[in-house]
DNA sequence: GAGAGCATGTAATCAGTTACATGATTAC
DNA sequence: GTAATCATGTAACTGATTACATGCTCTC
């Protein structure tokens, strides 16, 4: 029971550190292009973002609060009419820890979303580093997909296989969506023409 | 404020009545073909859908007490040496709870994990249903497609475009991956061989 | 006898949504 | 004048994770 308490404190200190989330980076990465106020910072997030990431007021302005506190952020009030609007403007500090985020190696655990998130911010990175963080994740895709192609070799030996016919197929979903990300890593990491992604399919008008 | 507690009231009242989140039809699914123990039922997941879906014992046990409660499992204690096991049976209630929310129709705003957790079910259904079930959800994916198909195209008329290669690059990913979720969606609705679904690839063994 | 894995749970915390609450501005 | 959208937030709740807490059983 004291021990609890000592590994509590101490977690509490760790997260005190290195706290941030995902969405405190993002709103760094757009405020690092033009200052904005937290409507249009989830607008631009919507615009950008929306398809692996989704932001509600709710999260947004206490992150933005957050912000603040660290300094990473600074909020301008301008009158526009009778309505007070909060311009919120990156810091260096800011700055130097958005960066830091973007140019660190992807944590193998995260999810094809966060690492689509940071990508996104790409741009604002060396066409090197860019290029070798999206090489280094290919690798664990690469190792994933290997995993499930295992999987699936074990499940071809078994007998009556039209009786888990869908369960088979979940287990092609996940090798199939490896596999067409896999194939993007290997565009983008080239800064190779990215329409060569598109296939030609049929009945998508 | 007055209101308010009146909406509120209205909102639990309604979640009483509807409310089981995905995790619990996952549960029943997978008491459907055997009893077992709250560890078990994790590992099973664990084996199975761990690629859209994680859950940790935090969130299972809490739920078997619920669905306990809710008569849709019962439990049979056994002793096993000295240790007692609790092995969990699904109930006609449960079973009728469960597939109901199997043959449902995919609700519109559902992600791909989630419609993946209840194909992973589908061998238990009709093939009618399930197939009807899946042109379904690939009309949501194609009309999605369209959509940043469009913002492609928008995208491709602004100027200096290698200035924005990697914010590009996030859309061409949302592209690929429904593509490739598109064509898993024509192949297993029509009970197709599920292998031509693997791309040739170099560099994944 | 030590360590991996079996087995069941709770408490604290987290990240995020939804509903509530308010009111100004713009376009029709 | 009215509906949509701009704009800022808070409170309650949800769904889930992680750490804590405990102790058995099997394998080496």
């Amino acid at each position: 029971m004291t021990c609890s308490k000592s590994y509590c404190i101490f977690n509490i200190s760790l997260r005190y550190i290195g706290g941030a989330n995902l969405l405190e980076y993002i709103i760094l990465g757009i405020l690092y292009s033009k200052p904005l106020t937290g409507y249009d910072i989830r607008k631009d997030i919507e615009i950008g973002i929306d398809m692996f990431y989704k932001a509600s007021y709710g999260s947004l302005y206490p992150l933005l609060s957050k912000l603040l506190d660290k300094q990473y952020v600074c909020c301008v009030e301008e009158q526009h009419g009778k309505r007070m609007k909060k311009i919120y403007h990156i810091t260096s500090e800011g700055k130097n820890a958005f960066i830091g985020w973007l140019e660190a190696p992807i944590e193998p655990g995260s999810s094809m979303e966060a690492f689509m998130a940071r990508v996104y911010f790409y741009d604002k990175l060396s066409y090197k580093i860019s290029s070798i963080r999206i090489v280094e994740y290919e690798k664990h895709l690469v190792d994933y997909l290997n995993d499930l192609i295992k999987k699936r070799e074990q499940f071809m030996n078994l007998p009556n296989q039209e009786q888990f016919y869908y369960k088979l197929s979940t287990l092609y979903f996940g090798i199939c969506k490896l596999q067409s990300i896999i194939m993007w890593c290997r565009t983008v990491s080239g800064r190779n023409e990215l329409e060569s992604l598109i296939l030609p399919m049929n009945g998508e008008e």
